[in-house]
DNA sequence: ACCCGATAGTTTCCTAGTCAACTGATCAAG
DNA sequence: CTTGATCAGTTGACTAGGAAACTATCGGGT
């Protein structure tokens, strides 16, 4: 575990293989949204109001592990490019709605095609058995530690 | 692996998976870090120099997957820190020498161990097996598509 | 009925990157 | 030699996100 100094290796750490895997499949999917004019945080967006049809930012930062600024900032940009609305809602004048717009809603699955390829340049080849143990594993971890959202911080 | 609108689920994707216990790692790993006043992508540097004694900026830039621009911020903030030196490098003036003071030097191994610990935290508890599939898989990954570096591009 | 605290969203400042333009230094070809 | 291409490093404009202060709204206790 580690050398004649007593420190271990980069590449030691699982950690490291992962992250490093892990950028290099983030950052290509990054450059085939980005032919579509998305980052892959709006496509999180688009993909999370697709399923759940309208949604409050608070909720949005909730499930995404992202600030309420951050948030705020994503959805300006979404709004800009016409992709989803904001409106206030009636009962409670502090939330707004968030929704996709039709073209926001027509560019999801032709986005979710591009996550399919990605994935499988990646990870195509990959036996079953191999597939699964790592997604098993990585489960368990996000069981294990209480993880929540999709993170950075 | 699709719904009936041809949209499939985002945890359908492992590269879901793996980003989102990457990211977690390297947060709760930087936040490590952060106590002793340091960055993960200063941490690398450091590690790096460490085994390689002195480097030249665009060498790093190489190893880490970093733009040179970017190198030359880090290498400045180390600098301040004074855990690195720049030196001119006598042969040709274009290129610089960087290499751990005595201090840089005597932090590598303490950090060493946070990130030792860090990783036993996430992947710890992995059955021998477990950790030989995805450690084979990933550098199988790597080394299938041909990937260099610690990427962000 | 009225504050006081909590809550939703925005905004400002900061950090750490990229990208691309720029400055010097070197080298090779004429 | 000199000139032009190339290469190392720096710098400035820009981006995405976090942290925290700020605004506006709501609700509950007295």
């Amino acid at each position: 575990m580690t050398d004649g100094n007593g420190v271990s290796p980069l590449d030691a750490h699982l950690g490291y293989w992962l992250r490093f895997v892990s950028n290099q499949v983030s950052h290509a999917f990054a450059t085939k949204l980005a032919a579509r004019g998305v980052t892959v945080a709006e496509w999180v967006v688009l993909r999370d109001l697709f399923e759940r049809d309208a949604m409050a930012p608070s909720a949005l930062a909730e499930r995404l592990g992202m600030t309420r600024g951050a948030i705020s900032k994503l959805a300006d940009r979404l709004a800009a490019k016409r992709l989803i609305t904001q409106a206030p809602d009636p009962d409670d004048r502090r939330y707004q709605t968030l929704a996709l717009t039709p073209a926001g809603r027509a560019l999801v699955p032709e986005l979710s095609a591009l996550a399919d390829r990605n994935d499988a340049e990646f990870f195509g080849h990959l036996a079953p058995s191999e597939r699964a143990v790592i997604e098993e594993a990585m489960k368990g971890i996000v069981r294990r530690l209480g993880l929540r959202s999709i993170p950075i911080e």
